[in-house]
DNA sequence: CGACCGAATGAACGACCGTTCAGGGGCTGT
DNA sequence: ACAGCCCCTGAACGGTCGTTCATTCGGTCG
């Protein structure tokens, strides 16, 4: 065992057969991506990530400033594209608040079923960013969810939705927060091997948003 | 620096007054369920959940076999209890499918409510068990789905209830996963220093699953 | 009073962490 | 041909981790 230096005659770039055939920083997100999925960000080690990518250790640094910045960064990303999608939706849905809530259901559903890596790790990973990056997720989360609360409220007003008091008055934000954790989870049952369709899935979780609120047929 | 050991006259048990006062083995499983649902369980050392209940690292193993030992413990205690709690609420509801899912909400809800910490831990931190442990609260977990699906399957059946349709029969497993996932997630954001108590959170819960499955009136 | 025992101590151990950095290989442009 | 640059390597560093263990403490029983 030990070392060995010398009885290698080819092996003088052994390691590009296993290499990621990506740019290196796209091959680094994309494992950091299913190692953070499939075991945690803080269990996960560089040396796993960059193992995975067919680099070493101290090759993440040329890429990412730290392995924090790493995870911020491919939170980031994910997290804009859904608030990006999210909106395009709604905007595209036209008037009644019953087709913008079933255009955000099914957007968001079927994102959460398609891209349950990354689903996974934005929305379960958040608390190992330190205080400083963690505050623009959160503020993408919220915006998130005041696109919701918007929609409620158009159309309570406009006397189509009619959902449930609470305490006497209608607390949209918490209607709008227990409908998001039932979509955003999803993606922590949700498997293509399973028998329902990403289809099937949205049809389902926005008829039950419509009935939750009391949408009028 | 380096070490100390004359020059300290009477701090011959120095830590009494710090220690927690309950017998060592709950002050360690109170300690552990407050930094772990707070920070954690991988970021959170040996050292911290001893130094909060006024002990020192090694004396974890007089009261435990290991680290994940101990998260076991904490974590199957506090499922368990919830299984219990559930089966419980049902059986006493009568025969109505519709009392059946309201108690069951009211039940499920407000102990996520108020027992916040410990229903984060449980349902954050079950990742970090080994294999072997993690078997019987994933049983004790689908136990509980089975309750909420047989709930659906006798409201389809006797006529009272009439869910959404997904691909042309109906999902009641699905059904029963977006519920819960909605009903377990107000432990990562209902605070009791918002303005809704919990009286109102089971009500609001219950208002919308009745309706998400069509109960009749 | 002395033997005994469960429980707490805190130093020690080996492993592994994120990060750094000197060294070197293989492009590109001239 | 050669300089310059980007990128990768892998040893090394300073910490920290979970766990062990010889030792000591405080109380109880005979």
């Amino acid at each position: 065992m030990t070392k060995r230096k010398p009885a290698q005659t080819e092996a003088v770039a052994p390691a590009i057969a296993d290499r990621d055939q990506r740019p290196p920083i796209e091959a680094i997100r994309a494992a950091a991506f299913q190692q953070f999925a499939e075991r945690g960000y803080p269990v996960v080690t560089v040396r796993d990530i960059m193992k995975a990518c067919g680099l070493t250790q101290g090759a993440l640094y040329n890429h990412f400033k730290s392995k924090d910045e790493l995870l911020h960064d491919i939170i980031a990303s994910t997290q804009g594209e859904l608030e990006r999608l999210c909106q395009q939706a709604v905007s595209e849905a036209g008037s009644d608040p019953r087709a913008k809530l079933a255009a955000f259901v099914r957007v968001y559903v079927m994102r959460h079923c398609r891209l349950r890596v990354e689903a996974l790790v934005a929305n379960r990973e958040i608390g190992w960013l330190d205080s400083g990056r963690v505050a623009d997720i959160r503020r993408s989360r919220r915006a998130i969810r005041d696109v919701v609360v918007a929609i409620l409220a158009q159309g309570v007003e406009g006397g189509v939705f009619d959902p449930p008091l609470t305490g006497g008055r209608r607390d949209l934000k918490a209607i709008a927060m227990a409908l998001l954790d039932q979509w955003t989870h999803v993606s922590m049952w949700y498997g293509p091997g399973g028998e329902i369709t990403e289809e099937e899935m949205a049809r389902l979780y926005a008829d039950m948003a419509l009935r939750a609120v009391g949408a009028r047929p």
